[in-house]
DNA sequence: GATGAATGAGCCTTCATTCAT
DNA sequence: GATGAATGAAGGCTCATTCAT
């Protein structure tokens, strides 16, 4: 269910809003421009204007720019976070199950909607030089990685696959962002337009192929 | 041979260059900029700085900042192509061997320096909206996503392997694209600090568990 | 006796205090603030702070930035004729211990702290081009002025000075002036840092280069 | 002769201008509009209106605001010294001459305009505070004290006077502000309007007061 | 070709003022 | 009376672009 940044934006400005609505309104609307006209175009005004407010208030919440903005990355990530971390707290107890789950989760766009992935991969192409945006995806990733780690050091374990996990487990989480890209950017990742569905085929052809014993092919 | 965007920057300017020389160390200051500064804060100025010419210069060689972004992006796809092209001519004709040469070929440092692949997420992080950007790429994708694909279709004829093509098509191809985002910026692609070399074993460690008998297994 | 501006500021808000309270509190912490940042860095949020209350009220009572700023300088000179009024009341009647009194008022350390007379700075710095901030200084000013004119031709006539009494008033109003300059900014009026002290003594020394019969010389 | 800040304003700009002439045009007009607004409402805007130019000129000949007003003020006090230096040079070896000299030299209406005398007073307003003002000025004002001082013990020895020479030197360097502080004001100083030769006068009748063997009073 | 002073549009930010609560 | 979110008008500053030299 959309908690987080769902707040529909561009509806008339209440006086009161009780505190956190506004702040949760702006970031959605951030969301919306940086989707629709990248990082470097974004301006204030934009902001203002998808939220139906004025641009001072945006400053008044966030103090400047680069707050807002970091404010919108630190809700995106921790987001996402709470979208793995309920979908495995959901899952059963089988590794083979919890792992898929896991990688799946990355592309349920009831939650990861284009505009929320065109959102992440505007910040990954500024994160470079921006020590600030790095550190705040940093701790978040490196927990999601750990539980990859486990689910596939375990699934090595059982299957007796002969892989190196470390790789694999490099393989899995890039390959992850690798779709995000090819899903976002439908051109710019080598791909033509693709869906979340094939996203997730393509997430299991891998799983099969790494894990035959535990994904049985489907094809 | 073709070494495109090598040009060293920051050198004293010459006067009287040959046309092409000029915009080629611009090209490269660019790029240079573009990896230290990221997209947004990239400023004409930087760039004229980074190459020891003034701000006019740049405006007189590529007339305006937008056609000298999309000329640095042009440059760094053509110099890709030919790269890859180039590997592929040097070889063998067995499609297991010119597969791993063409995925390979993406991360031959001596070519994809950590600058250049900075730029080209910078670029990434801004094709949302820019058009611009997406054509210039997208010739190019397609036509080595097609070799790709050709090189797929004969292993798995050849193998047997009961994959669906075109999920192993695009698992390989976002492989790539995540794995030069880890590489890139170490960390906010949910991995720590990794080497080209790791990820050309990530890439093999892909191939040897989709096609285990043209890759077989080296651990 | 008035205190005029002593409400002590930074004081937690009462609520219901009666009309004239607030308005002394908020005038108090506009001169404190004048003191700290001067007249061109002051804003409604410092004096509003200062004074612990919220910026809304600060308009509520005095309608406006310049009017608040009004009435500052009109408490100030209030504040300034009622001492210099009350100190010459319990003056004794002959014109040199009356002179001698007025012009010593100006330094009396309890009510002109270094508070006030750098708000009185801030406002001179301004007072050009608002002819406001000069009006409302100028009807005191001329009303002592004529009290040391006429204490001065005076000594004059009783002394047989032979000066020009009308140059005198000058020299020892623009003397006072100079001090208050002298003692507020410590080193911009060309002196190093200087007492209240320091300047009463300088004021006589003064009076006795000017009425050497009428103020023996102390040295 | 005027070489200092005596660059007319409000001319055709002209390109290209040999260095330093925009400097000293921007001053000009900062003084210019400085006299006219003061000092906290001063803009950049009218600074570059009053000069004819364009407001990123300004920025782009001192960098900032704050840049530009320390600039004004370094050059007012390095105009003012060569003043004070330059008098003194062409004065005799007498002591007594010398230090009307020193102290009329501040009352030159050719160097020391209405325009320029507002500048100072809305810097001295500003100084509180701003302690980069206050060191501008400090030095300049130091070395002046110093002749004074010098001066001024010279007479008294001289004269066998009995003042005590530092209060003397307090007394003459405060009225100097004092005088200036009313001539710029023309109703704040405590006066209605004067002239410099008031001023002047008015020194003189300080000197003949405290030294009158040395200057035999003309009334 | 090359420079850099100059322009002007537009952005971020500040701040006096308003007003619903 | 009092608060503080909200507005809107500037203001300082940046920067792509122009152009005289």
């Amino acid at each position: 269910m959309d908690q987080g940044l769902g707040v529909s934006s561009g509806r008339p400005a209440l006086r009161k809003a009780e505190p956190g609505v506004r702040r949760r309104q702006l970031i959605a609307a951030t969301v919306a421009v940086l989707a629709r006209k990248g990082y470097a175009a974004l301006t204030i005004a934009d902001v203002a204007r998808q939220a139906g407010l004025s641009a001072g208030i945006v400053i008044f919440h966030f103090s400047s720019k680069d707050a807002l903005l970091a404010a919108v990355l630190t809700a995106l990530a921790a987001e996402y976070r709470s979208h793995w971390v309920g979908a495995l707290g959901r899952a059963g107890a089988a590794p083979a199950e919890r792992l898929k789950t896991l990688l799946l989760a990355d592309f349920d766009t009831h939650v990861f909607t284009p505009e929320k992935l065109a959102a992440w991969i505007a910040f990954w192409g500024e994160a470079q030089g921006r020590p600030v945006y790095e550190q705040i995806c940093t701790a978040h990733d490196a927990e999601r990685r750990a539980r990859i780690e486990e689910l596939c050091r375990a699934l090595c374990a059982e299957g007796a696959y002969g892989h190196a996990p470390g790789l694999v487990v490099h393989a899995l989480d890039s390959l992850g962002d690798g779709l995000w890209l090819a899903l976002a950017s439908g051109g710019t990742g080598h791909l033509g337009r693709v869906s979340a569905g094939d996203a997730q085929k393509t997430i299991m052809s891998a799983l099969e192929a790494f894990f035959p014993r535990h994904y049985p092919p489907s094809g």
